[in-house]
Order: C-alpha cells, then structure tokens, then sequence
DNA sequence: AACACGTGGCG
DNA sequence: TCGCCAAGTGT
C-alpha cells in the first residue's frame, strides 16, 4: 500500500525522495508509446504484456525510440506472441531485424524466445535472476522487465537514468565507476508502490527533460534537491572517461548482377561483425591503404568496373569501401551464395553498410517498392 | 575489466 | 561535416 501522508511529506522535504514530484509528473506528461501501460491504467492495476515489454526492451538497448517503433509494429503483427516468434525461421527474424543494427540481439532474441516457450511453458519469469538468465537479458533488461511488465521492486538503470542522477547528486566519479553508487540511489529512492512507472518516468525524465544537451531544468519536476541545478553544471553529467580514437578500415565489395536484375548475396558468419547477415562478396576489412582499385579479392574473374566508395561508421572503427560492378551471363553459377531477384532484395537480411554499397552500384536496388 | 558490437539523428 | 549519443549485453 502507499506510504502514509507524513512519510510523504517527510520524504519531499529530504533530496533523497524525488519519487513523487517524479510521478505527479509522469502521470500527466507520460510519453505513449506502441508497448506501454499508460499510469491511469498500472494505477489500477493492468499490466503490460510481457512479452511486449521484453521486445521492446530488447530493441531499445542502445537504439532510440524513433528507430524502434516500426520495428515493433512489424514484429508483433508477424509474431504476436513468445510462441509463435519461438515458432519463427531464424531467417525470417534476422530479416526482419536488419538495419536495427546490433545483430547478436537478434539472435539472443530468438534463443530467447525459445527457452521461454519451451522451458517456461510460454509465460517469462517475473523475477530479476530469472530474467537475467535468459538469453540477451542483462541487468537493465532484467530490471526493467521484472518492474514494468511485472511491477517488481527492482532498481531499473539505464543511460537516461544514470544521466538524471548524477546530476541529482553530482556525482564526479565517471561511469561505468559510478555504477553501483547509481543503483544504490535509485534503490533508496524507489517506490514500492508504483516501481514500473517510476523506471518509465525516470527514463521520460532523461529522454524529454534532463536531456544530454541543454537540459530543460526550468521544467523539471524535481529541481528541488538537484544539486546540478543549483550548481547550474547539469551538462557536465555525467562524467565519462575519455574514448579512444576509431581507426579507419578499408575494403572492398563485388556486386555482381545477370542480365535479369539479379544480384549474387552469400551469408555472414554466424559469429562476430555482422554475424549471421547477409554480404556481397567482399575482401577482409583492414588498415591498409591499397584497395581501390584492387580487384583481387573478386570471387570469381570478371569485368570488374569501378562504381565508386561508400564510408561507414561502426561502433569502434571507420569502413571506407571500394564498390565494384560487374555483369555476369544468366546462367553463371552462384557458389556459395545465391542470386537474389530485384524484387526479393529489398527484403534480404542485408545491413545498412551492405545496402550502401548495393546502392553505390544499382541505385534504387535496395529500396523497398510500394506495390502499384 | 576492457572491448566488440550498428545505426540514424542532432547540433 | 563530424563527434556525440540512444531503454546494454556478452565475453
């Protein structure tokens, strides 16, 4: 039950206790979102599926919400349940997960559905070690799960989370240091009475209002024992170690196409970079300068002409690569790969930098066509 | 404990 | 144009 009217009052009066100004606000400026129980709803006590909690949660690791929602939408209509994505060719699921990026968490995803349907007759533990010892679930996701699909006491701590305290406190120690002196602050201040809408009112907080850059204080509803507010230094939370340099690797790729519009793909190693997804032929990705007009690591010998230079930018190194076109006779073999028809392109499980350097050689070929 | 692991948006 | 950053996990 809710804390009596003097421990609520006593509790507004200590910086520690931000919990209630949290939710008032959350109450009436909650973001909706495609898998989110609105407050009028958790209030009287209706739960969000888990299962779309999870997904959701799976999706967001590092992703924004904007690139999340119609990656939602597509999945829970082809696959509504834990069940049925259990159910799922894995070739399916990676096509369509690709351009979300992070792939592992596609392939985590599957196995995961799999254990829950299989081992768990369906239903997702509601606890934090259950969670926690599934597939792709780690601490956040464990916490976040078992607190909003849930409504488990568990301290939910994400990026927006650690930004919004750090900056409560003005904690100077950097992350990932920081980390356990975060959690034991969202743990005291924690209501155990509403824990899922706390995590989705702090995480709203950092997404709308206690933002990376030029932070909207004047409209935060929990200025009141902000010690970076009253500093006026909330952009300098939190403090991070400095990053490396990204070192630049260089490569190229063979789009090869027959007469019929067709273009030769193969598949990924189901491990590391990319792992799993789908490729035009191509050479190692090194530091080395040569490449761009070396047509050595062809597959096969052709006509190999010059269609121009794509960059991308991973997680930690630059790719610069070289794009070559060649067009091969209808019936020229696909060895390990496959020849992938125009109209079944759009929809292979190719990542962003690999449709970019399709597109560098067929424009257009990649993109996916309204039917007329 | 570091490092590997994608992508798109924003100032 | 470019660095920063977004609801992290696995090894």
């Amino acid at each position: 039950m809710a804390r009596t009217e003097a421990s609520v009052t006593d509790a507004q009066a200590s910086s520690t206790d931000f919990s209630r100004p949290l939710l008032a606000w959350y109450d009436r400026h909650h973001r909706h979102l495609p898998w989110r129980t609105p407050p009028h709803e958790t209030l009287v006590g209706v739960l969000p599926d888990p299962y779309r909690v999870w997904l959701s949660e799976i999706m967001l690791q590092q992703t924004t919400v904007g690139a999340v929602k119609s990656y939602f939408e597509a999945f829970v209509e082809a696959w509504p349940t834990v069940e049925a994505l259990a159910a799922a060719e894995t070739d399916d699921v990676m096509k369509a997960w690709a351009g979300l990026g992070y792939y592992s968490r596609a392939r985590n995803l599957k196995k995961c559905a799999e254990t829950v349907a299989a081992e768990h007759g369906g239903r997702f533990p509601d606890t934090e070690a259950g969670l926690k010892a599934l597939p792709g679930i780690g601490d956040y996701t464990a916490a976040a799960v078992s607190a909003i699909a849930f409504n488990q006491p568990a301290a939910v701590v994400d990026g927006n989370i650690e930004r919004v305290i750090t900056r409560l406190f003005s904690i100077e120690t950097p992350l990932p240091q920081a980390k356990p002196e975060i959690r034991a602050r969202v743990a005291e201040a924690l209501p155990h009475d509403r824990p899922g809408d706390f995590a989705q009112a702090m995480m709203d907080l950092g997404a709308t209002i206690c933002t990376p850059r030029k932070p909207a204080c004047v409209l935060c509803p929990i200025t009141e024992g902000c010690t970076a507010r009253r500093e006026g230094t909330a952009e300098r939370f939190p403090v991070k170690a400095p990053k490396t340099e990204k070192p630049v690797r260089k490569g190229a790729a063979f789009v090869a196409t027959r007469a019929d519009g067709a273009v030769l793909l193969r598949q990924r190693l189901p491990q590391g970079l990319l792992g799993g997804m789908t490729e035009v032929p191509g050479s190692q990705w090194t530091a080395r300068q040569d490449g761009a007009s070396d047509t050595t690591a062809a597959p096969f010998p052709a006509d190999w002409q010059a269609a121009g230079a794509i960059r991308h930018v991973f997680t930690h190194f630059a790719l610069e690569l070289s794009v070559f076109r060649a067009e091969l006779p209808q019936n020229a073999p696909a060895g390990d790969g496959w020849w992938s028809a125009p109209d079944a392109l759009p929809g292979e499980a190719l990542p962003t930098v690999m449709k970019k350097a399709i597109e560098a050689a067929i424009p257009g070929a990649t993109k996916k066509r309204r039917k007329g």
